[in-house]
DNA sequence: CCTTTCAGTGAACATCTGTACACCGAAAAG
DNA sequence: CTTTTCGGTGTACAGATGTTCACTGAAAGG
């Protein structure tokens, strides 16, 4: 193998283009009808390939599928990174934090529609992948929770417990973002509002928790 | 039309049990790949009747999922009955609730599994028609609320708030059920567990809400 | 310079899809 | 008893589907 660069493209930047279009074409297809509905032919059309050419990156469609899983998921993470950069301490901390999340389900629909669509709704494998990550995630974000100030004496499940209703509010948060009408912003501050509110309701809950 | 009964099926009694057999047959096939991957010929198929006969039930497949909204919905509405029937002062409410979600999950697997799968994942119009469902509950469950005690001050739009928390984490946990493997019932165990104690943070949270 | 590798091609296949149409036979209506 | 209604049948058609196979042509390797 040459290390040499051309001027041209090389062979392993093409491959890995093409490979780009076609998962940039299934997540868009898929935000339709779902990954159970997406077909070999149409897909292929859309990236402008021939139906065979798609086995030479991926053996199936539910390869495909944990691929965009991964990919999801990437750009989840990178949205958490920048929560985490906030200062902790901030009061402002739910504020911020949807803040954080409505700025990524919109520069990241199609990521976040194809999470929320397969979750429960799809193939099998893809399915038990994202209910994965989904457990990484909320093991980190109970992580996080552990260093708050009233928290620091819970059990690491109470936190894990804990953890699972933020994401499961977060996780419906997006949806009804993805759903609410473009030409009516105020629909989508009310699920914001909403959003905080139900975070404000847990803290204050946890916060009491003991005491009771 | 006469109002005789014979003693052999009637017409219209023959009509509604194959409309019946549809709509189960449907919900089974449903359950594995989601409603935008069923098709018109399998379905019939499982159903015992012509491809052509499902058009003298329903005009379309949308129809068919409309139809299953309703009937899933109905089963759900009939949990709350019963949910509503127990003392609600009883300090074990929130323990009997999630036992009585967890039973009907159990008996009505297929339609909880339908309305997860299809509320974020499938055809819009059976998308929208789950979500307007899932408002009307969330809009009863805020009215049972409010006749809780430390409750009876909140404004009906913090009970909105505070009955979506809720119904989002019981969707999630009746998925988790469904999920976990019948043949372990530690795990489902250990989901009961979760769900109550989210259950009971949520609670703790109101009762502390207005005092911070 | 010649050889090998390999992403993408294009035709062919058996199978499945939704829907149109004319038809049947028994229940309902009169 | 005759006529009408209507669930369900059977055939037919055009189009879409996943997968196979031998192929091409240019980049990579030596």
């Amino acid at each position: 193998m040459r290390v040499e660069s051309t001027a041209a493209e090389t062979r392993q930047e093409r491959k890995e283009r093409t490979r780009e279009a076609i998962l940039e074409a299934a997540l868009d297809l898929v935000a339709e009808e779902g990954l159970a509905a997406l077909s070999l032919r149409q897909l292929t059309r859309a990236v402008g390939i021939v139906p065979t050419a798609f086995y030479r990156h991926f053996a199936s469609i539910d390869e495909l599928g944990l691929a965009l899983v991964d990919r999801s998921f990437a750009s989840l993470r990178q949205m958490i990174r920048e929560a985490r950069q906030g200062n902790p301490a901030l009061s402002g901390v739910i504020r911020s934090s949807v803040a954080i999340l409505v700025q990524h389900v919109h520069s990241d629909q199609t990521y976040f529609r194809f999470i929320a669509r397969e979750r429960f709704g799809g193939v099998p494998v893809v399915r038990r992948a994202i209910r994965h990550q989904l457990e990484l995630f909320e093991r980190e974000l109970a992580t996080d929770l552990a260093r708050l100030p009233n928290l620091d004496t819970w059990t690491s499940e109470d936190l894990r417990v804990m953890a699972n209703l933020i994401v499961n509010a977060m996780v419906s948060t997006a949806e009804d973002i993805l759903d609410a009408p473009r030409e009516r912003p105020e629909v989508e501050r009310e699920i914001v509002r909403t959003a905080e509110k139900q975070l404000r309701l847990i803290v204050v809950g946890a916060s009491n928790w003991r005491s009771t």
